[in-house]
RNA sequence: GGGCGAUUAGCUCAGUUGGGAGAGCGCCACGUUUACACCGUGGAUGUCGGCGGUUCGAGCCCGUCAUCGCCCA
């Protein structure tokens, strides 16, 4: 006997245990089933599950499970990626406490406890996504730092440097002054900040007085001006341009340059150029052949090529000082508000510099141009379509990917520099050494490139490199390409995208045909979760609260496409209930002995109720089919969640309680039969939202059951279903709805049972009433049930369905006031519709455009419409004759 | 500045070729009827953001404005 309610926590732990131990997520490359496969957004190592994931994961698990069921051999990949900068960070974080740097330990030393912190506690996200319920293929775990997968790392950067895509050059960067690494665009975060506008005088060479202003946000990097620019037509400085004007502080003569970037409507039209230390600039000063003054170290403190008062100043720190120097000398014209966005390391948080290194790049734009085509000729689409839109922007305005990185934890650039500098790039040090002595005539010593790559350079590999790709594996020929990518639209730049390009590049066919974008979560009052501002809601919490199936059906049920969720923490309340609800189900039907009956026909049943849940039940199904394959997540779960409450519990437990505790064996079996039946159907379309709950009702339902839950088939139900018992049933249940309704509005008391008289009945409710005038009595808590014959008793309250009244004599009971206000209320309701009706189908427009089945469609709810009206006028006149 | 999205019941949100405004929660009333009070029954609540247009007909299509959110520069 089940108890009276599920307790997750337990049942949880223990299928999943089951179901991994059996081998039930595993995929089966000798199998000839047709594959389908997804992988898993690679979570860091040093990450915790969060809602993101929580949502991201559950969608997964339900796409894998439902394919599961339905017979293909589904491979979930899962996985992690090192995550270079995070993972770093971390373990010198555990290293700052004992006081220790990385290079106290030395390159080698670190990466090895980095490993080892990997082995303590890095990945503790696997184990909650097992929590969530996740069906991956664990016995598939890959982690980027794999040997496997860096061997894909260094093939592939090997392969594109001899095809010219991968290439070392001097360009500005993003330069992390904390972390000493360049980082790329998409790792900078552009803060919106009201900041200064400073202007500056800079006095003209050969003429005393006069003073070109500039305006400066970062008056620093004056130090290493090395022009001044204005428009080419702004009046008021075309004279000056080729002369030269002389640079306040450090004495340096720097000419003034026509160029159109320099905008006349903004600050003072003349801007000064700082080649080393701005993205424009620089291209001003590749324009003009301009000099580049680095001014920084790689701390962003001032260095040698700056006067010397200023050498080892910090950036800020300099800041104010130039700014006193240039007042004191006077030649501070003003100072502004400025609205500015000022670029911060994502990692860091400190705000970032460009600075002039040597860096590698992978030439995005030319691995950008098959992506783009792809997504065009439709060989992978979003779903929802419009982030396409979000992916060709930045695909077609690519930049140079910057894929170094000056951290130790990572894939090391199989790169080896000869004495002269010379670069040889192979997959080892021997065959550098090999192409080194070759191009040398002689060995010589070679020193690696210190460098490691950009994580996303591993991760953008991950849908054929976990495959055991550069090896042509049986699993990559099978599995390749994925059916289907489900991500967070934040990752499309940094991961889609270069998943796509890499792709198509390497394996010469896009990774997945499908990209699902889904929401993002937020709490309830719509903000991003952040550790900041403290409004984080931890799944676990949620899953030890609520359990996991009802975190997971909550996350479903919200997942409408285009749209973000807003959790809080009673929706998942709402949900747990649902699953007490179909606990609840479940033990009324074990009270009653409904159990599966292997033999069971679900075309065999002939009592109406049974055909009708079992036709209801069929199109559920198709329902939740159709929801999970159009990735409609909300709307499969709700076909499933509103099936199973309002039609199973509400009305068929409700229908079957007379026929299970009546004498009619036959009646009885076939009941009892069809019950165990549905009951067993809604376990299997619930199961890939719900896979734990549906799990356990699974065994306790029957015996000995040949497969558990989670390797059953999906259902097929193509031809259930019975018009005629749908019509009865469906008359009954509104006949019910419609008493209840009288009844509580005439404050009949909930106990009495009162007679029910059916005037000039139609065929339908003829049929209804004989065949389940029982269920409808005790639905409506109905004393007697016949047709009227003659005159309507005194005092009776009507109703109207179909052509059929219902007619309640409640003589005594009723207080004709109340009841005539109902009818009138009712009635004006149906005056209101006649009215728009008549204004409708007497427009000659109307008539003359619209298609007929919509005018017929008009007429018959017109009639059907004054039928009821008819009759509730009807009822009111006698009560007036009474009253 | 460019782009995308949102605006429907008190709250959170569905609403898929334009033709009868819905759900869950909350609220109110009633009810311990042997599956379930994590429940049952019934009820109230909407100028579908504003304005204009297309159409016989607009929550849905087009334009515009307003407010909010996100991305990019």
């Amino acid at each position: 006997m089940l108890d009276k309610t599920f307790t997750p926590d337990e049942v949880e732990r223990r299928h999943y245990a089951a179901w991994e131990a059996a081998g039930d997520f595993a995929c089966d490359v000798a199998s000839d089933a047709e594959p389908y496969t997804i992988v898993i957004p690679p979570p860091n190592v040093t990450g915790s599950l969060h809602m993101g994931h929580a949502l991201n994961n559950t969608l997964q698990d339900i796409l894998i499970r439902y394919r599961r069921m339905l017979g293909r051999d589904a491979l979930w990949q899962p996985g992690m990626d090192h995550a270079g900068i995070a993972t770093q960070m971390v373990v010198e974080r555990q290293l700052e406490a004992d006081g220790k740097t990385r290079h106290d330990l030395g390159r080698a030393a670190f990466i090895d406890t980095v490993w080892k912190w990997k082995a303590e506690s890095g990945g503790t996200i696997a184990a909650q996504l097992r929590r969530l319920g996740a069906s991956a293929d664990w016995s598939r775990e890959r982690f980027t730092m794999d040997e496997g997968l860096s061997d894909a790392v260094r093939t592939v950067f090997v392969k594109l440097y001899k095809e010219g895509l991968i290439y070392r050059d001097k360009r500005l960067v993003n330069w992390d002054p904390k972390l000493h690494t360049a980082i790329s665009d998409l790792e900078v975060e552009q803060r919106e900040t009201t900041g200064s506008l400073w202007y500056f005088k800079y006095p003209l060479e050969g003429e005393a007085g006069r003073f070109i202003t500039v305006a400066t946000t970062r008056p620093e990097t004056m130090l290493g001006d090395t022009a001044v620019a204005v428009h080419p037509e702004d009046e008021r400085y075309k004279d000056l341009i080729g002369r030269n004007c002389v640079l306040p502080i450090c004495g340096r003569l720097i000419p003034i340059v026509g160029d159109e970037y320099s905008d006349p409507e903004k600050g003072s039209g003349a801007v000064k150029i700082t080649p080393a230390h701005d993205f424009n600039d620089f291209e001003v000063g590749q324009r003009h052949e301009l000099e580049r003054i680095n001014i920084f170290d790689k701390n962003a403190v001032l260095n040698e090529n700056t006067p010397v008062a200023y050498q080892g100043l910090d950036r800020f720190e300099a800041r104010k000082k130039i700014i006193a120097e240039m007042e004191s000398l006077g030649l501070l014209e003003k100072q502004e508000d400025n609205e500015m966005t000022v670029p911060y390391g994502d990692r860091s948080g400190v705000v970032i510099e460009p600075w002039l290194t040597d860096q590698w790049f992978a030439d995005a734009a030319k691995l950008a141009g098959p992506a783009i085509e792809a997504v065009e000729s439709g060989r992978t689409k979003f779903v929802p379509a419009h982030w396409q839109n979000t992916y060709f922007e930045w695909m077609r305005n690519i930049q140079p990917w910057c894929i170094s990185r000056q951290i130790w934890w990572g894939h090391q650039i199989p790169a080896w520099f000869g004495p002269d500098g010379e670069i040889f790039v192979e997959m080892t040090e021997a065959e550098a050494g090999a192409a080194a002595e070759t191009h040398y005539g002689k060995a010589v010593e070679l020193k690696r490139d210190d460098d490691v790559l950009d994580t996303w350079f591993s991760s953008a590999l991950w849908p054929f490199s976990t495959l055991g790709w550069p090896q042509q594996t049986p699993e990559l020929d099978k599995y390749y390409p994925t059916d289907v990518l489900v991500t967070g639209f934040d990752i499309i730049f940094f991961w889609v995208a270069r998943m796509m390009m890499m792709g198509l590049h390497f394996m010469d066919e896009v990774p997945f045909h499908t990209v699902y974008i889904h929401a993002l979560v937020r709490d309830e009052k719509g903000q991003k979760m952040s550790k900041s501002k403290g409004n984080i809601i931890d799944p676990l919490e949620l899953i030890e609260k609520f359990g996991t199936d009802a975190l997971r059906m909550t996350l479903a049920a919200h997942a409408a496409q285009g749209r973000d969720i807003k959790l809080s923490e009673n929706r998942v309340e709402g949900y747990r209930n649902f699953a007490t609800k179909l606990w609840n189900a479940a033990r009324y039907c074990e009270m009653n002995e409904c159990k599966p009956d292997p033999t069971f026909d679900p075309a065999a049943p002939q009592n109406a109720v049974n055909r009708w849940i079992i036709g209801k039940l069929a199109e559920t199904a198709t329902a939740v089919a159709a929801g999970i394959e159009s990735y409609r997540f909300n709307e499969a779960a709700g076909a499933i969640y509103q099936f199973t409450w309002g039609t199973f519990c509400d009305w068929y437990i409700e229908f079957t309680k007379p026929m299970l505790q009546g004498d009619d064996q036959a009646a009885m079996a076939e009941t009892r039969a069809t019950a165990g039946w549905v009951l067993d159907q809604l376990l299997l379309l619930l199961h890939p939202f719900m896979p734990f709950i549906t799990e356990e009702l699974w065994a306790e339902m029957a015996d000995g059951r040949e497969k558990s839950l989670i390797n059953s088939p999906w259902p097929s139900h193509a031809g259930l279903g019975d018009a005629d018992a749908e019509a009865e049933i469906d008359w009954v249940v509104r006949a019910v709805s419609q008493i209840r309704s009288v009844r509580a509005e005439m404050n009949v008391p909930p106990r009495a049972e009162i007679p029910l008289f059916l005037g000039k009945p139609d065929a339908l409710a003829k049929r209804a009433a004989d065949a389940h005038g029982a269920m409808l009595k005790r639905l409506a808590r109905i004393s007697e049930l016949a047709t009227l014959e003659g005159e309507v008793p005194e005092g009776s309250v009507q109703d109207v369905l179909g052509e059929t009244a219902l007619i309640l004599p409640l003589a005594g009971v009723i207080d004709f006031a109340q009841e005539r206000a109902r009818l009138s209320k009712e009635a004006g309701k149906l005056q209101a519709e006649i009215k728009k009706f008549d204004a409708k189908l007497g427009n000659q427009d109307f008539l003359a455009k619209a298609p007929e089945a919509v005018i017929a469609e008009q007429h018959e709810r017109r009639e059907e419409t004054m039928r009821l009206l008819g009759k509730l006028e009807d009822a009111l006149a006698r009560l007036s004759d009474q009253g």
